[in-house]
RNA sequence: CGGGGCGUAGCUCAGCUUGGUAGAGCGUCUGGUUUGGGACCAGAAGGUCGCACGUUCAAAUCGUGUCGCCCCGACCA
């Protein structure tokens, strides 16, 4: 039992704070709402940098970076934009700084306030504007990779935070159709990169109005089911139609010699999906990284009482590396500028994933601990019993599954094949408990029941409105978080009003 | 931004009612014994009690103000 995680069923959200703590993912910063994402945690988003980057340069996207400061005019374009954005937006006003009376006061007034952007469908709207004159210049696909800010009044490390790191997508179309096609292709990017890559099971699905994002058509997202039946959205992807175009003047010169608005999509995830990472996968022992996300994949802890067999342990370490990272990594770390006692080794220079052999003048208790709680897939015990026998104890962090190996069966190919094994444990793990806490409700009583009493997502018809959606949310708390997809065309009665509708919903309480 | 609570050592908190030398546990540092799942002994360092003003011979303690944080609501990736 970890001594400075609180268990979940206490308190979840405790729990949540003491995983992350404990993990050194992430510290509030002196700002509030603002966190200092640590290098543990901020490994983790290198990684889904890495690969989600990956995904979208194979749909054919590209990098480009836009300004942090919007003129805050643009904003103001759109009307459901602005409604949307409006009340958390942090607002430059000032160019400088001066020496007032009370220490230093804001001088150089702006002749227009720039905010800082809390998303950049404006400006990057305007700049297409710009980019755009015939249909020979579409489609246009960029994406970028940055910060943004939503002045949060209530905020939690990952999940929302004033500011967080994310990539926005942007693209501009000739067709409806063929931004309709992008939005849910990047969609589908999403959700197949959020379980082959996080093994967090996520359903698919578009918004009601009453969620979707302001300025958008349609909103569709992928939503997830955490440990304590909450739902986490993970990522967005909206069709915008022609609503940006217009107000920012995308307009080209089509086949017919017509000049026509062009049909926008834009598609983001965020820093938020470390916290779908913790909530979903960890447990009451600390952190769990799902292995491709994992900076270290393996830690390494010697035991030894004399100095011999610290000599001889050590020995036997250097060939476990060896063996998983290759000769030539053992002489570049040595080379290499780091602490003594713990030495990390890459097993893999792309994604810059290592093994690590503790040296720490600690307790190998301890070092279990350590690791444990950091969410390292696998931890390699490395005694003198061990030693004489050739062998080594290899325990999996994800269930605490124990094996002894020899040598001869460590590999670079063993490696990623255990990775292979545990992200497909998890992946089927999560999926079960998605699964399990997903339920049908026949009627509004059922649905109440199962939402006050047991969480998780309740399937039923609704017809979307925005009346209803409010007076269900005061009710019992919980929101349409998504309108199923890929459902037959059958017809139900609206588990609210009664009236037949076609559209079934995933109800759920909501981060 | 409304309702409630809290600011004392790196962390968790006691002390405040009834004003009088600044406390505990954990952590940190040093030395020793230890080391297959959170060791033990000995010693040490560490705080203008959130900040300002006031009452008083004397304020962590009483009063006023102010700033910050946490929880609950409204708003949200």
């Amino acid at each position: 039992m970890a001594k400075n995680i609180k268990p979940r069923h206490q308190d979840y959200a405790q729990w949540y704070l003491d995983v992350i703590k404990a993990a050194q993912l992430a510290d509030y910063a002196p700002v509030k709402g603002c966190m200092v994402i640590r290098p543990e945690g901020y490994a983790v988003w290198e990684a889904i940098q890495r690969d989600l980057d990956r995904r979208f340069r194979e749909t054919g996207h590209v990098n480009a970076y836009f300004p942090l400061l919007i003129p805050q005019s643009f904003l103001a374009r759109e009307a459901e934009h602005v409604e949307g954005f409006a009340m958390e937006c942090a607002v430059v006003t000032h160019s400088a700084l001066q020496r007032g009376e009370n220490g230093l006061v804001p001088a150089g007034k702006l002749e227009e306030p720039l905010i800082v952007r809390p998303t950049s469908e404006t400006v990057i709207g305007y700049m297409y504007s710009q980019w755009v004159q015939s249909y020979r210049d579409l489609p246009l696909l960029i994406n970028q990779w940055c910060n943004v800010m939503r002045w949060e009044l209530r905020t939690r490390l990952f999940l929302r935070t004033a500011e967080f790191l994310w990539q926005e997508g942007h693209t501009a179309h000739e067709t409806a159709e063929e931004a309709r096609a992008e939005t849910l292709r990047m969609l589908d990017v999403y959700a197949d990169f959020a379980e082959q890559f996080l093994a967090l099971p996520v359903i698919k699905g578009q918004k009601t109005d009453a969620e979707k994002f302001p300025g958008a058509d349609t909103t569709y997202s992928i939503e997830a089911l955490m440990q304590d039946g909450k739902a986490l959205q993970c990522a967005t992807s909206h069709y915008l139609g022609q609503n940006f175009a217009k107000v920012f003047d995308i307009k080209f010169l089509g086949r017919d010699q017509k000049t026509e608005f062009a049909y926008t999509t834009s598609w983001g995830a965020s820093t938020r999906l470390i916290g779908a990472i913790i909530m979903m996968h960890s447990d009451d022992d600390g952190l769990i990284l799902p292995p491709y996300a994992a900076p270290t994949l393996a830690a390494i802890v010697p035991i030894f009482k004399s100095d011999a067999e610290r000599q001889a342990v050590a020995q036997f370490a250097e060939k476990v590396v060896a063996a998983l990272a290759g000769p030539d990594e053992l002489a570049a770390a040595a080379r290499r500028s780091s602490s003594d006692a713990i030495r990390g080794y890459f097993v893999d220079q792309m994604t810059a994933q290592r093994i690590v052999v503790d040296w720490r003048d600690a307790r190998p208790g301890d070092k279990q601990y350590h690791w444990e709680q950091r969410g390292v897939p696998l931890r390699i015990e490395i005694g003198p019993r061990d030693v004489a026998a050739g062998t080594m104890v290899v325990k999996r962090r994800l269930d605490r599954e124990k094996e002894t190996l020899a040598l001869g069966d460590l590999s670079p190919q063993w490696l990623r094949q255990k990775m292979g094994q545990i992200h497909a444990a998890m992946l089927a793990k999560a999926r079960t408990f998605c699964d399990q806490n997903t339920r049908d409700a026949q009627s509004y009583d059922q649905m109440k029941q199962i939402l006050t009493e047991q969480g998780g997502f309740v399937r039923a018809w609704f017809k979307p409105d925005r009346a209803a959606e409010a007076k269900i949310k005061d009710q019992i708390k919980a929101t349409v978080r998504c309108i199923l997809l890929d459902e037959p065309g059958d017809t139900g009665p609206c588990i609210f009003s009664g009236e037949p509708t076609q559209t079934r919903v995933l109800f759920a309480q909501a981060y």
